[in-house]
DNA sequence: GGACGCTCAACACG
DNA sequence: CCGTGTTGAGCGTC
């Protein structure tokens, strides 16, 4: 159960974290003056369409979309767009999305239950339109914010949706309802058409629904698998290709990671008919013809490849693999001898990588010992149910100083002597709608997790299921308490000492693992000691605070307030802890903490558990907001040591955290 | 501008 | 776990 020592100087070093460094915003596009803003456009906010840069995956920066060449995509980018009260709108403009949607009924958006079903359920309310958003929802300059904004909100909303639609027997489809709302208040990045990079849309990004790549202006179309922008809205006359889903739904394909071989849409294939079989030639019609003229053109052309996950109920996840260029074009012969349109897409160079790394990961996933640079193939020494590997790629230390691994933490007294839960009744497993289940009422009426495990919302303190409960431990409400269950490395910074990532893609409300080590309240704690690679529950950053954006546009009250409350408990890693003590400091994080309590009652001091704000691809450095807490203020004071300076980089950086 | 039709979803059911 | 049936959204097109 313990750690190999190891020795090495730079440890002493807390493990600073600078990260996601946004790219600078430029102050106008480079030469893009064609606009093909399909509708009339808002007002919209020139963002250089480069995007920005590294992030994501910690790649090297930048890569710029081939420049100058004729057909080139447009620069306007909303923030995300709200009805900017500062800018009030203006008669000019706001025409746009209001008229859009009006073709077809849209699905409800609140969540009165009594016109659920009809046999036709036809002529559904259309969701409301909220009208202050502002408040809620602070439009961003920067597009990484605005991007992450409309994803977190979203998913925040879809979390939501699904808790509500189970206690009733509503049509699930949470996604499309989330959806539906976001796009009604006008909650989306980048509306328009573009070619090229999609200003905050960064190369190895996932996504889990195709609307959520709609939303953010990566991929419009709902279904389809080509997007394009109609011929009316180029200069040409000619429909142009700007991106293409490469999910499996078509014969052939994939292959390599450097090009794609991709089937053009119609002739009775993709999703249209159950069979799936193709009953007809395709013709060089719509997305075919837009390949065609792109082909032509040398227009750059988005791919997003997908990729199994298992962990995912729809089995897929999406990844943006960056530029492409379609090389050769051909009609080809599908497997029922008609006519099918071919095209070769050769990935453009120097991008970072995209589905790439995720090939990877899941080959180490497969056989570990093929991940190379590993200091040690598990640093928890077999603990832990998943090895964590430990790996340094970037210089000669051997790994960090010696702890003892523990996957759980330690009280300064035993956990009999603490009050215990109340359990609640339920026979088999827990199940939400059930008005008797005690459980649920601790959590404010509904079970905290969905169906997948993943946290619906952040509270106060979440009250799992617990040994006085009947239920059994397939329970949904016991999730933080079986331990982790991603691939992680512990592996080396670049000049901030170690880090923790992931093998796996994690998908937003994911549980990451607890915070382990040695329990202390405030007052035991306060002997000026070493602090390096301790937890103080004081603060929580704003990201964080937002996460629950749903409630707002579901009419729900806010609950910001009531969601966090200081404790006075301390957690010190530094002798004992597990990979949470790696996770490094970020005024932008990925990660947040969320107390849970599961084997005792003692209110001040829950578990310290980490839940994914966003979806993050694999081997992306996790990381929190580490705060600054008052005590550390009060070690400055005394001289023993002060807040850390914070190499984090972004615009919003506080410059200090610890 | 409105309705219709197209489409490499997503999920439930067996 | 799979096939497959069902209800779909945005957006181009007419």
């Amino acid at each position: 159960m313990e750690a190999r020592p190891f020795n090495s100087k730079e440890d002493t070093v807390l493990d600073v974290k600078p990260l996601r460094c946004l790219a600078p915003m430029f102050p106008a596009p480079y030469g893009f003056n064609t606009t093909f803003t399909t509708s009339g456009s808002a007002p919209f906010v020139c963002v250089s369409p480069f995007g920005s840069s590294t992030s994501g995956n910690g790649f090297p920066p930048s890569f710029h979309p081939a420049n100058g060449g004729a057909a080139n995509g447009l620069a306007d980018v909303s923030p995300i767009n709200l009805d900017e009260e500062p800018e009030p709108t203006a008669h000019t403009s706001p025409s746009v999305k209001k008229t859009r949607r009006r073709g077809r009924p849209r699905l409800r958006a609140d969540s009165s239950e009594t016109d659920v079903s009809e046999k036709k359920p036809q002529q559904r309310k259309k969701p409301r339109k909220i009208t202050d958003l502002s408040l809620i929802f602070p439009s961003s300059l920067d597009p990484r914010e605005s991007v992450e904004g409309v994803l977190m909100t979203f998913d925040a909303l879809r979390r939501r949706l699904l808790q509500l639609d189970e206690t009733t027997d509503a049509t699930k489809r949470a996604d499309l309802k989330a959806g539906a709302i976001m796009m009604a208040n006008d909650l989306r990045a980048n509306m328009g058409k573009r070619i090229g990079a999609v200003p905050g849309v960064e190369i190895g990004d996932i996504f889990y629904f195709r609307i959520e790549m709609c939303m953010v202006g990566l991929h419009a179309p709902s279904m389809a698998g080509i997007d394009y922008i109609n011929a009316k809205s180029t200069e040409t006359d000619e429909p142009t290709a700007v991106s293409i889903v490469s999910a499996g739904g078509y014969e052939n394909e994939d292959g390599d990671v450097d090009f794609l071989i991709y089937t053009g849409q119609g002739g009775g294939t993709g999703n249209k008919h159950a069979d799936k079989k193709q009953f007809d030639d395709q013709k060089l019609e719509r997305g075919n013809l837009a390949l065609e003229k792109s082909f032509h053109k040398g227009n750059l052309i988005r791919v997003i490849r997908s990729a199994k996950d298992m962990n995912c109920i729809t089995g897929k996840i999406y990844i943006y693999d960056g530029l492409y260029k379609i090389q050769e074009s051909w009609i080809d012969k599908g497997k029922s001898g008609f006519n099918v349109f071919k095209y070769k897409l050769l990935r453009e160079p120097d991008q970072p990588e995209g589905i790439a790394v995720w090939k990877r990961t899941e080959q180490w996933k497969a056989s570990p010992l093929s991940r190379g640079r590993v200091i040690l193939p598990d640093i928890s020494s077999g603990v832990e149910t998943i090895p964590v590997c430990l790996v340094n790629e970037v210089d000669d230390a051997k790994g960090p100083s010696h702890f003892t691994y523990a996957t759980k933490v330690r009280h300064l007294r035993s956990i009999d002597s603490m009050r215990a839960l109340q359990g609640c009744k339920c026979l088999s497993v827990c199940l939400p709608g059930d008005a008797n289940c005690s459980c649920a009422q601790q959590n404010e009426g509904s079970l905290p997790y969905s169906s997948s495990g993943l946290l619906v919302s952040r509270k106060a303190v979440v009250y799992e299921c617990n040994s006085s409960c009947a239920c059994s431990v397939n329970c949904r409400n016991r999730v933080t308490q079986k331990g982790v269950k991603l691939h992680f490395e512990v592996f080396r910074t670049r000049g901030r000492g170690w880090g923790l990532r992931s093998w796996d893609p994690i998908r937003a409300g994911t549980f990451i693992c607890e915070y382990t080590g040695e329990v202390y309240d405030k007052v035991a704690a306060d002997d000026g000691e070493e602090e390096h690679y301790s937890f103080r529950a004081t603060y929580v950053d704003e990201k964080t605070l937002k996460w629950n954006h749903g409630p707002e546009l579901l009419g729900e009250p806010s609950n910001q307030s009531e969601i966090f409350k200081p404790l006075p408990l301390i957690i010190r890693a530094k002798n004992i802890g597990n990979v949470a003590r790696f996770m490094n400091h970020s005024c932008s994080p990925n990660v947040f903490w969320q107390p849970v309590m599961h084997d005792h009652a003692e209110e001040g001091y829950p578990h310290i558990m980490f839940f994914a704000i966003k979806h993050i691809p694999p081997m992306t450095e996790l990381t929190f907001d580490y705060g600054v807490s008052s005590s550390n203020v009060l070690s400055t004071l005394a001289g023993t040591r002060g807040p850390m300076k914070c190499l984090c980089g972004i615009p919003k950086c506080r410059g200090i955290f610890g």
